[in-house]
RNA sequence: GGCCCGAUGGCAGAGUGGUGAUGCAGCGGACUGCAAAUCCGCGUACGUCGGUUCAAUUCCGGCUCGGGCCUCCA
């Protein structure tokens, strides 16, 4: 099997991935803070590292994927705030939702999935450390990060402690020793929620968390962390400076994989640009639309941007259509240890070893369909082969097989063939079926008015003939 | 202003130092009573100016344009 390789963030060079316990494979991916519902932005991570995920457990007998939910934050405070809805109320209500668009876009749920609200000792003791250790300093009921006192700060994205102070837009505050300093604490009032901690009551600063959520689950080195490219800096530059300075000879992540910004208009989808539209927008489409976005994501590959188009989402389901069209055929089904199922399913999740290249890998997927097509309806695949280097002759439902399987690994492909084609209003299943009786009585006796007729009138209630060698199918529009 | 990334045919989007993926749309053919589905075939591309090379879309540099980060942000 090829060896995995990535493009690690911190390197910026692509490197062969080397697990620190090949026994037992570990990562961390920033997750959501819960005040509103997700956005086609925030999805893109989910179903990337969900691919990853998914990748790397059929690869290494143990995988641990965390995932956290941030429960506290000024965003939150503010929303609650602004409507009267009590904090534990809109983060539980936006987690469940989270929950729920996520699940249907096809994502796995993580591992662990710890909340930040559920680690705040551990995040008070991880500040204790660091004050300790001489990295962070108590001022005014804030404690914060003393940037200078870690050589190595600005390594991840790349930046000097120069060029950070050229923007001039780190904020100075009186309590703060040097301005590029950040907070790992701060003072809360009577109406913000506060924890007592040894700097008087307080919460969080936002990077913190993650650093004692990964040191909780995975300890003070695991192999991938992962978040959209927009968190590089600052976030992740100080989750590893925190992380580092409190366990002073460790190295945090191993690799950091950032998945670029998804657009629309040209512009980053973001809460504070206005420009967003949620899941939920998308999902209220249809049953096709999380697969179809899902699908939408990863024709494009994972650190490029993405300009999201409605078209571009037609596109995705026309697409799953011929798919499915496939897969709902009554196909022979080869045996399970059938050696070119398996042959063909691994050469077209081969692209994945190499930095998740999934825009080739469903290519390849066509490729299975269009052999599976041959096999079953007639036709030539000899271009094809020759283009693909093989010399596969796959029976009836071989191909399919393959595509299933690997599609199985994108997380595509996995509803049933007939609930995709036909689902939605399903009492009119047994009118239709009589009208297409109907229509081949009329075929049999030559009369083509009729049977045109019939057809037009399905067509007006969004139903779709097809007439195959096995007889007459059908689809919903 | 600083740092980083990108620029491929009508659209989307891989990849490669030399015989130019793939999908959608378009065109032609096979099949079909006619369609649909399916199969086969066809066309247009590598932002720009230089450099390296026998050979560059692919490597290097300048320029132009676009995006991201530097502040909450997937």
């Amino acid at each position: 099997m090829t060896e995995l390789a990535f493009h690690n963030s911190a390197t910026r060079r692509r490197e062969i991935f080397a697990p620190l316990d090949p026994q037992h494979v570990r990562l961390y991916v920033c997750g959501p803070t819960v005040y509103d519902l997700a956005h086609l932005g925030n999805a893109r991570p989910v179903v990337v590292f969900d691919v990853l995920t998914r990748l790397l457990r059929r690869r290494y007998p143990r995988v641990t994927y965390v995932r956290n939910i941030t429960d506290v934050d000024d965003k939150i405070n503010a929303r609650a705030q602004e409507s009267g809805e009590p904090i534990s109320a809109i983060t539980a209500r936006t987690t469940a939702d989270f929950h729920r668009d996520m699940a249907s876009l096809g994502c796995l749920p993580p591992d662990e999935e710890p909340r930040a609200t559920d680690n705040i000792d551990r995040m008070v003791a991880l500040i204790e450390r660091l004050i300790a250790n001489g990295h962070a300093y108590a001022a005014e009921g804030h404690v914060l990060f003393s940037v200078s006192s870690y050589l190595g700060y600005g390594a991840l994205s790349g930046r000097s402690t120069e060029e950070m102070l050229a923007g001039a837009r780190v904020e100075v505050a009186p309590y703060k020793r040097e301005p590029g300093d950040f907070v790992l604490w701060k003072p809360s009032t009577d109406g913000l929620p506060g924890w007592d901690s040894p700097w008087g009551r307080g919460r969080p600063g936002w990077h913190i968390e993650c650093s004692a959520m990964s040191w909780r689950y995975l300890g003070t080195e695991f192999d991938i962390h992962g978040g959209g490219h927009d968190l590089l800096f600052p976030h992740h530059e100080n989750e590893l400076a925190q992380s580092v300075c409190a366990f002073p000879g460790s190295r945090f992540a191993k690799y950091w994989l950032h998945n670029g910004m998804l657009l629309v208009d040209g512009e980053k989808m973001s809460k504070s640009l206005g420009n967003f539209r949620t899941v939920r927008d998308i999902l209220e489409r249809g049953a096709w639309a999380g697969e179809a976005f899902r699908l939408l994501l990863l024709k494009t590959h994972y650190r490029a941007a993405l300009d999201y188009t409605v078209e571009r989402l037609d596109e995705a389901r026309a697409e799953l259509d011929d798919f499915y069209a496939l897969l709902a055929r009554d196909l022979p089904a080869p045996e399970e240890d059938d050696a070119l199922v398996a042959e063909m399913a691994e050469w077209a999740l081969e692209p994945l070893a190499d930095d998740l290249n999934t825009p080739l890998a469903i290519t390849r997927l066509r490729d299975l369909r269009t052999l599976e097509n041959v096999a079953t309806v007639g036709g030539s695949a000899t271009n094809l082969l020759s283009r693909i280097g093989r010399t596969w002759q796959p029976g009836s439902g071989q191909a399919a097989a393959a595509l299933r399987a690997a599609a199985g690994v994108l997380g595509l492909l996995g509803t049933d063939p007939q609930a995709w084609r036909q689902g939605g209003a399903a009492d009119d299943t047994a009118a239709i079926e009589a009208a297409i009786a109907a229509r081949l009585a009329a075929r049999r006796a030559k009369d083509w008015a009729e049977a045109d007729r019939i057809r037009a009138a399905l067509a007006a209630q969004g139903v779709v003939l097809e007439d195959g060698p096995g007889g007459t199918t059908w689809r919903r529009a």
